[in-house]
DNA sequence: CGCTTCCTTGAGGAAGCTCAAGCGGGGTGG
DNA sequence: CCACCCCGCTTGAGCTTCCTCAAGGAAGCG
């Protein structure tokens, strides 16, 4: 998942620009891609799929559900909990001074949200449900508690510096990529996060608009649109509205990184 | 330093675009822009012109002396120790599959540097002087002792959670603004942070070349030089080579927020 | 002093944006 | 239940912005 690494097969695997996120499942695959993983998954070892238990029993609170476009926290809320998402898709959004929106997270079952307020007293974006959801909220007093056992504590720190590495996927996408190369990316990279968790790597469901696909990857829904369309004309994927189909993973890894 | 904070004066501030970075100065201004910032102070009382002192006497090693271009890392090195800049100024570079560059952070004295290996075994991307620089480095043997303290443990949390939102301030501008807005956001924030260290906050020596400006907020060489001149000619600066000098921050800032 | 590296400036072109129109699907109210 | 409407998606045409290519100049260094 590092921009210059290989995925587990061995393949080259685009950056993960959707934020990858924080994934605490236990991986279909285990050794996961990224070497020390493992520590997550002993430190914080919930899956979607799984009960609760163990230590965490304790500290996490029950599964809450929320409706699409439900709001988890808003920017400028006191930071109170970090959430494990347990069904469903999450955005995290900022708002620009002249209100421009960006979006800098996309989150999926597994993943941590809430992370951007660690360590300051409030939150700074929007985290927003894109579909029916449920999220496990671990609240600010329990978890330090977990902060005692330097176990766990190691699994934070690296569930940080993920979120700093994705956060350097993105910088790399928006500095240096061009429209089709950045949708490539996108479209492969959520491929991968699925594949990871055991599910069908080839049809995406996107739940997210046009819009809200470019402001993540820095573009105008015009082009996501257009640039889709152009993929299916080359029968690179297949697309039904928020349904795309991965039809030629090489071809889309080649339009991703150009030369290499 | 938040895109949508302002300053310790009141007025707007554009966002921490060079990575404004984990300073760990005790700052010119005390109460700092964000609440809560004193706590960094008190955990890791680190300024440039301060000995290094008491509980840290132990934990730190002496200052290394670094000339222009040397490297402290390179991605896929072992994550050994932090860094904290005591002189000087450093990049953080990311290079792609396909070769291509891009500065991830601009790191000038009183900042951490390193953060981006903490909680994973290796480091993702490389860290390079720009001019003559001091560090004092933090051994991660010695960071495990400290992460023993609770309220160091903070303090460092804090750290990485800036890192966190100054990687997400620099999606903001990648992702959102034109190259007019990125280049004034860019000589705002040098200002502000030359401001918080009690430095002059009109005259930037840039230390970096054109195309490293270039990649870091996402345009070309030619273009970052073209728009200096350009505000030159508006009498927003002064332009002599790497020695930029601010004639009208609130011009500039209307430009970097154009409707806000 | 000549080399290299960096910076500036121009002209032309391409990529992506803006504006605009039309389509389709799903939800709501009649 | 149907019609309508709204929202999201697609596609086109023209335009702006920024990039590319190129040439010349300045400054630092051996």
């Amino acid at each position: 998942m590092r921009l210059v690494a290989k995925s587990e097969g061995g393949a080259p695997v685009a950056p993960s620009v959707a934020h990858a996120g924080n994934t605490l499942l236990p991986l279909a695959g285990k050794r996961a891609s990224r070497p020390n993983e493992g520590l997550l998954d002993l430190c914080l070892p919930l899956g979607p799929e799984e009960e609760i238990s163990g230590e965490f029993d304790r500290l996490f609170l029950h599964p809450r559900h929320l409706p699409r476009k439900e709001v988890l926290y808003r920017a400028g809320d006191a930071f109170a909990a970090l959430h494990v998402v347990r069904a469903g898709t999450f955005k995290t959004v900022m708002l620009s001074e002249d209100g421009r929106e960006q979006i800098t997270g996309y989150h999926m079952a597994g993943d941590i949200v809430g992370l951007d307020g660690l360590g300051q007293p409030l939150h700074n974006c929007d985290a927003i449900a894109l579909e029916e959801s449920d999220v496990c909220s671990l609240p600010l007093t329990r978890l330090n508690e977990l902060a005692r056992d330097p176990r766990l504590m190691a699994g934070l720190f690296q569930l940080m510096a993920r979120d700093v590495r994705r956060s350097q996927d993105l910088i790399m996408l928006l500095g240096g990529m061009c429209a089709e190369e950045r949708i490539a990316t996108f479209l492969l990279n959520l491929s991968h996060r699925r594949r990871v968790r055991g599910l069908s790597p080839d049809d995406l469901a996107l739940c997210m608009t046009r819009e809200e696909i470019a402001s993540f990857i820095g573009l105008k829904l015009e082009t996501v649109s257009r640039i889709l369309s152009r993929f299916q004309g080359e029968g690179h994927i297949r697309v039904q509205g928020r349904a795309v189909t991965l039809l030629d993973h090489a071809g889309l890894r080649r339009i991703a990184t150009p030369s290499g």
